[in-house]
Order: C-alpha cells, then sequence, then structure tokens
DNA sequence: TGATTTTGCCCGAATTTTCGGACAACCAGA
DNA sequence: TCTGGTTGTCCGAAAATTCGGGCAAAATCA
C-alpha cells in the first residue's frame, strides 16, 4: 500500500483536563537585598519566584512555552530592561514582561509599554500592588498556555478534511488511535495491544497496515 | 445529478482561528459628566464603551458570555460597586470588574480585589492607565472567551474516553461520522451514502447495525 | 556470553464487512 | 389513482478483518 510516511505527528498531551500551574516569575534585580526581599514578598504569597542578577543569569530561563511570568527591573548595568524585552519577545510574544521604573519615570513607562511590556511597577513597590500584579499576569499566562495546549489537542482530533471518504476517515482515526496507544506504551506493541483492547498480533496486522515500526515511538 | 456538495468541514465549525471581538466596556457611574468623559477616552482607545447611569441600567447588559468588561464606580447613590461585583460573578465568575475607588481609599481597595475585582483604581484617574488597564482586563476576557470557545470545540470532537477499546472507538467514530451526514444530507439516505463514498446498501448495513433510522434525521 | 523477551511477519480458519441486486412498503405529486 | 422516488430489509458472493499459533531475527537483560 502506501508508504510509511515520516509524520512526526502526535505529541504526549498531558490531557485536556488537567490544570496547569504557571507560578513562576524569573526576577531580573541587580539590587540583590532588593532581589531577596522581592522573592520573599512572592514566597509569602504562594508564588515560585526564580530570583537572578541579570539578564545574562535570566536567559537561559526564558524560553518558549515557560509557565510563568518575568519581572525585571529597567535600569542594570550590564543590560537594559529593554534588552530583556526583546529577548522574551523574541521567545515568546506572549510571554508577560512587567518592569519596574524609577519613581515616577513615566516617559519611560510609556516607552515599556509600547515596546510590548504587559506591565510597569514603579520602584519603591508595596509588596501587596506587587503580588496583586504578578498574580493577573499569571492568570493571563496561564490562559494562553491553555489555549495553546487546547489547539493543539484540537488539531490532532480533527483531521479529516469534509472531502474524505468515510473508510478514509475511519482509517484515519484508527492510525491515530494507534500511533498514540504506541507513544504512550512507550513503543510497546504488547502493553499497546493491551491497552487498545485487542490481540497483539491484531495490532501487528494494523501496524503493518499503516507502515507502522515500535521502535520509532520510543521514547 | 447533484454533485456532493462541497462540504468544508466536518462540522460547521465556528472556525477555531476566527479572532474574538472583545472590546466592551460596561461604565457604571452616577456623576454624568465623569461618564461622558470616560465614554469619550474609551472610543478615542478604540474601545466601545457602554455608558449607564447605575447599576439598574447596566444589569440587563451583564449577561453570561459578555464580549467585554465592566467598569464601575464604588460610591454611588442608588446601589454599591460591590453589589455589582457580586451580580456580575454570580453571571460568570470570568467577567472582570474593574472598580473606581475614592482617592487614596486602600482599605475598600483591598475589599474589592478580595471581593474578586479584577482591579481597582483610584477616582482622579489619568485616562492613559485606565485604558492600559482596561486594554488589559479586555485582552484577559478574550483569553477566557476563546479558552471557552475551543473547549466547546474539542468535546464535540472528542469522541472516546481513553479506557474505550479500539473497536468501540472506531465504532464510535463511524456512527458520529454517519449522523453527521445524514444531517447534512437532511436524512437523505442516498446523498448522504454518496457523500460519504460508500454504496447506499453499506450505509444501510452500517446505520442497521446503529441502530439509526433516517427519518430521524430529517429538518 | 547465554537466556529471555520482543519484534515483525506468515498461515489459515472463523468471522465480519462490503456491496450489487432485488423487493415490499411508504410517501408525494400529477 | 398512477407514478417516481425513497426507505428499510434480505440474500449471497467477494473481500477484508480478526486472531490464535508459530517462527526467525533482533533486542534486551543477566
Amino acid at each position: 500500500m502506501s508508504q510509511p510516511k515520516p509524520r512526526c505527528g502526535i505529541q504526549n498531551h498531558p490531557s485536556v483536563g488537567d490544570v496547569i500551574v504557571c507560578q513562576k516569575v524569573i526576577i531580573i534585580e541587580d539590587d540583590t537585598p532588593l532581589r531577596t526581599s522581592i522573592a520573599q514578598s512572592l514566597e509569602l504569597a504562594n508564588l515560585e519566584p526564580i530570583p537572578t542578577n541579570g539578564f545574562t543569569q535570566a536567559r537561559r530561563s526564558i524560553r518558549s512555552n515557560f509557565a510563568g511570568v518575568i519581572l525585571s527591573d529597567i535600569q542594570m548595568p550590564d543590560h537594559s530592561g529593554f534588552d530583556v524585552l526583546d529577548f522574551a519577545r523574541n521567545k515568546d510574544p506572549e510571554l508577560p514582561v512587567i518592569l519596574l521604573t524609577g519613581h515616577s519615570d513615566v516617559p519611560t513607562a510609556m516607552k515599556a509599554l509600547k515596546s510590548g511590556a504587559y506591565e510597569y511597577l514603579e520602584k519603591p513597590c508595596e509588596p501587596t500592588r506587587l503580588v496583586e500584579t504578578l498574580k493577573r499576569a499569571l492568570d493571563h499566562r496561564k490562559l494562553v498556555l491553555e489555549n495553546r495546549h487546547i489547539r493543539a489537542e484540537l488539531e490532532t482530533q480533527l483531521p479529516f478534511d469534509g472531502s474524505a471518504t468515510l473508510h478514509e476517515a475511519l482509517e484515519e482515526t484508527e492510525r491515530r488511535l494507534i500511533e498514540k496507544a504506541l507513544i504512550e506504551e512507550n513503543g510497546k506493541v504488547i502493553e499497546a495491544a493491551q491497552s487498545l483492547g485487542i490481540p497483539r498480533n491484531t495490532l501487528y496486522d494494523r501496524m503493518a497496515k499503516f507502515g507502522l515500526v515500535a521502535k520509532a515511538f520510543r521514547r
């Protein structure tokens, strides 16, 4: 029949129902006492601070699906908060960055928002206000991540174009279910067969039909 | 002989891609000049103000999937902002309410947040800050609505719980596809068969197996 | 290394599905 | 009432699928 398509396909989705935890806050602040003080405030609020002393130290934590937000000082010796902002937006445009500006530095604050910061806070900042703001940002982030997650799930679920034949659609569904089972069982055919409720040989029959090999599903 | 209709999708799929517009702001403020002033600020920011002079006038706009947020004064002659908050949270717990407090009334502001307000603003509020805050709230609201929308979509697509047998899952899928085709063809078995790419008799076989009758799918 | 498990494939019989053909019953319009 | 189209069911042969058993090669483990 058809060649074993090199479809990389289904990933191991953490199931739609489960809640995404999103409470990390990367703190970028060169002033050590202030940094630890902020970190403490966050821990008291049940958040998960990741304190760093500057851009260089922070950048390895900043990645595309990071489950949290960034809180960065804007004036630092080595880099500016805007560098953080650019870097973060490049990694993930929907990753909220909250910038700490100097007292009453309205023009810079405006510039921050225009550059894509999620929010700014004036430097001598009461902990409660800080936490409130971060919680809103984290909530926002959580929604964004959930959204991506569900969309990904949707894509794997509705692949039939309407012009497909009943047989084609069913074959496609069957192939996906088999692939999913194989992934979940780490490429173990026997266990996948068991979880699908069919005998081992039958699963091999179907796999052969679709050109699937167990090896390709190993972690 | 009519062609099988050029069906674009498996169902009329409110298209996951399309963007939800969410820029309405219900303004609840008894002071008329201030109210219109706020409304103007919002219009300048490309938002869609719905000005009301109080809770009574506003409550009919507040409903479960409202595509916007609420901005309410906290001190009003007939009702308090907290009444608005309670009402809104009852209609939809994820509908953001932003409360306008008097100048430096921190305790009330705290109480507002604890009661579930999305954010509070101090009364003599610069338009830019107001608009920024509202935009964040609207963004949040948009995400919530998108989320609901996609989840609903996913539920209609996700046919089998993981514990189902391969055969059971495929049968279920087959039944759904057949029902879908019958619905789209208004219960005409012949046309449904054509759109599914199988002969009429085969479709009858399958329908019999599932206990389906065409009559039940007529409009 | 040797023992054990797993893979991937083939056989063959039992079962299921496919699908053309046929037919009675029903309904709607002329 | 006649007529054309549809529904729902049955038959039967061809085709496909299921699934137990078996086996050689590969992988894994001790």
